[in-house]
DNA sequence: GAGTAAGCGAGACGGTACGTCGTGTCTTATC
DNA sequence: GATAAGACACGACGTACCGTCTCGCTTACTC
C-alpha cells in the first residue's frame, strides 16, 4: 500500500482536467472506443500524455470522470446538453408519484429509452459498460456512481406504490426494479430488437401485472 | 471486391485448429481478454501467427469459435464438462413443459444462473458479450449464432403456454421471455447484487404473474 | 548470461541495415550527435524502431557500426567518398617505406590531418570518441576495431626503422607511435589550436629527433 | 537581445550551489554522466529545479563548475582530497626549474599521471572532457578555464629550458608541449594501455631527446 | 517595523524520446 | 499449398526528463 508518490490534487489545473474530458468524448464518439487511445486524448485536448497518467489510472477511468462530468454538468442546466439532461435530470427530481404507478413508470421508462437511443450518450455509455463487464473493479465503480442512484429512485417509488396498496406486500422493491430495468438493458446492449417506447410500455405492463396485489 | 486469396480450408489443420482454440479459452480465463493476445495465443498453440489470420478476421472471432465449439462439445457429452453442460443440454432438450409454467421456467432460469456462475465458462462470457456490445457486427454474430437459439425455445414454450391458457393470448413472447432474461443477464453482467437460485425464482414469480390471464 | 531470444541474423534485412547507416550518419552531420534520436534515424530511414533495437543495442553503437561500414567501402573503392577512403586506404597498404622515415611519417599524418579535418567524417568521429570516452565498453569496441588496425601500421614502420638502424632499439615503437598520434588527437580533439599539415611536420620533427640513435 | 531578467546574484543561496555542486559530482561520479540528470541533481541537492535553471543553461554547466569548484577547494588546502590538489597545486606552483628539465618534466608528469588515475576525479574530467569534443562551446571553456592555465606553465619551463640552452631555440614551446600531454591525454582518454609511471618517464626521455640541441 | 520583491523548495504542466509490446503483412524453409 | 517461425513497418504503451510555469514560504532590502 505504497502511495508511492501522490500528486497534489489542489495544484491541479482545471483547464486541463475539461479538456481531456471533452477530449475522451469526442474521440470515443466519433472513432470507438478501441481507438480512442491516451496519446490521442492528449493531443487532441492540447495535454502531455503525463497529465493523464498523473491522474487516471487508464483509459476507461478517463472515459467514466468525463462521462460523470457531462451528467454532472446536465444536471445543473436540464434541458441543455441534447437529452442528455434526462437522467440525471430525472435523478435529481426522483420519479414523479401521480398515484398511478403504471403511468409514472411508463414515463421513466420511455425517457431511458430516449436516453439510450441519444447518439451522444450511446458511445460512451456503451464503452463504460462493456469495460466494466470484464473488469470488474471499474465495473463496481460504474455500478456504485452511476446505476445504483438511478436504482434508488425506483425502490423509492416502489416502496410508495406498496404503501398506497398498488403493489404486494411481499413484493422486492430491489428485485421488482430489475424487471423494468433488466429487459431495456438487455435489449439495448445486445441490439437484439430495436428499443421503442412501445417496448418500454410493454414492460411496464407485463411487469406491474405480475407485482400487483392478486384479487 | 476481389476475394485477395480466400484459403482452401479442406487443407486446413485441425490440429491446428482445435490447439488455437484451446489456447485462446485459456488464456482468456487466465489472464483475462483484455491481455489475450493473437500472439500468445499463437505461441501457447505452437502455432504461427499466419494460421491465425489466414482464418480468423480478429481475436474475438477466434474466442466466438472457440466457444461455439466448447459448447458443441458440450451438447454432444452432457455432463462432461462441469456445469458446461447446461446451456446447450437444454438448447438441445429444449424447456420441460411439465404443464406447470412456473416451475419449469424456475428450473431452466436456475440452470442458467448456475451455468453464468460456472467459472470455466464466466470469462469468456463476459469477453464476448462486452465486446459484442462495443462492436455492432460481432455482437449480432454473438446473438445470431448463441443467443437466438436460447430465446426461440423460450418462445417456444411461452407459446405453449398460451394455448394451455396459462398466459394471456395479447401476451408478445418476444416480449415476456426478456422479462425473464434480462434481469438475470442485467445482474449478472452489471455485478449490482449476487446471482442466486432465489433471485431466478423471484423473477419467475414476478413475471409470471403478469403474465397470466386476468381474473 | 541467459540469451533471451537471439535473433536469427540470416534473415536479417539488408536494405534497412544499409539505411540505418544511412541515416544515422546523415542526422549525427546535420543535427549532431545528441540531437540524433533513435526514432529520428528510424523515421529517416524509413524503418520501425523496433528493427533498430532488434540489432543494436544502444544509439552510439548504430553509429559505430554505421562508421564501420563507411570506412570499409571506402577501403574497396578508395579515393570514392572525398577523403574518407585515406583512413582506410592506407590500412590496407600499409605505411610506406621510403627509407626516409621523416618523410613517410609526415605523409601519413598529414594524410591524418586531412582525415580529421574532413568534414564528412568529423561529427561522427567526434561523437564515436566522444561516447568512447564515457561508455569504456564501446571504448574498449571503437579502439579494437577502429584505432589498434592503425597503430599496428606505426609500429610496423617503427619496426622496419629500428632494424635499418634509424631509430634506437631500445624504443618501444608501441610508446613511440604515441608521441606522433597523441599531439594530433589531443588538438584535434580539445580543439586547442589549428590543426594543419605544419603542425604535423613538426611532431615529426621533433619526436624522430627523439627517437633517432645517439650519435 | 531583451535581457530578459538576469538574476540578482548577490541574493543567490551559498548553500544551494554548494549543494548542486556536490550532489552532481557525486551522481556524476555514482550513475555517469549519461544518467546524471538534472532532476536528480536537485533532487540530491534538496533545491527545487527552478534554482539550477535560474543560474546555469546546461548540466554540463553546472558540472563544469562543480569541477573548478572542487579544483579550487583543492588549490586552497592541498594535499587534503586524496591527489585532488595535484593538478591545481602545481596550478598554483608552477613546473619546478632544478635545472633537470627531464627530471623536472617527470616529477610533473608522473604528478599527472597520477591525477588521471584518481577515481575521485575520473569520472567528472571524462564527462566534460568529451562533452567538450562533441560541444565546441563547452570545449572551448574547458580549454580556457582548465586546460590553458596548465599548458602555460610547460610553455613556461620549456622557455627557460631554451635559455638554459637544454632545448634548441628554434623549438616552438607550445608545440614541443603537446609532445607531452598529448600521449598521455590519448592513452588516457582512449584507454589504449595502461597509464603508468613509466610510460610518463618514456615519454619525456624520448621528446626531450627530439627537442634537445643536436650536438 | 511594515511592505515588497527576489530567491527558494516544490512540483504540475506541455512536450520529446525512450525502450517494449502487439498488430497485421510478408518471407523463408519445412512438410 | 498450408504450416511454424519470425523479421518487418507501424503505432501505442507507460516512464523519465526536459525546460517553463505557478504556487506559498522565507529572507532581505526599502520606505
Amino acid at each position: 500500500m505504497a502511495p508511492t508518490k501522490a500528486p497534489d490534487s489542489s495544484r491541479r489545473s482545471d483547464r486541463s482536467r475539461r479538456a481531456i474530458h471533452d477530449a475522451a468524448l469526442a474521440l470515443v464518439t466519433e472513432v470507438g472506443y478501441r481507438r480512442t487511445t491516451i496519446e490521442g486524448i492528449a493531443a487532441r485536448a492540447g495535454v502531455g500524455k503525463q497529465t493523464i497518467y498523473r491522474w487516471w489510472p487508464s483509459k476507461a477511468a478517463v472515459l467514466m470522470d468525463a462521462f460523470l462530468d457531462l451528467a454532472g454538468r446536465a444536471a445543473v442546466e436540464p434541458g441543455a446538453a441534447s437529452g442528455a439532461a434526462g437522467q440525471s435530470g430525472e435523478g435529481a427530481q426522483g420519479i414523479p408519484d401521480s398515484g398511478d404507478l403504471v403511468a409514472d413508470l411508463k414515463l421513466v421508462l420511455r425517457a431511458t429509452v430516449d436516453e439510450l437511443n441519444d447518439p451522444a450518450l450511446e458511445a460512451p455509455t456503451r464503452a463504460l459498460t462493456a469495460e466494466g463487464i470484464v473488469d470488474p473493479k471499474l465495473g463496481a465503480e460504474f455500478v456504485h456512481k452511476l446505476l445504483d442512484p438511478q436504482l434508488a429512485l425506483y425502490v423509492g417509488r416502489l416502496r410508495a406504490a406498496q404503501e398506497a396498496g398498488h403493489v404486494r406486500a411481499d413484493v422486492d422493491p430491489r428485485v421488482a426494479l430489475e424487471l423494468l430495468i433488466g429487459p431495456l438493458m438487455h435489449r439495448w446492449l445486445l441490439r437484439t430488437l430495436p428499443l421503442t417506447h412501445a417496448y418500454a410500455d410493454a414492460i411496464v405492463d407485463y411487469a406491474v401485472g405480475g407485482l400487483a396485489p392478486r384479487p
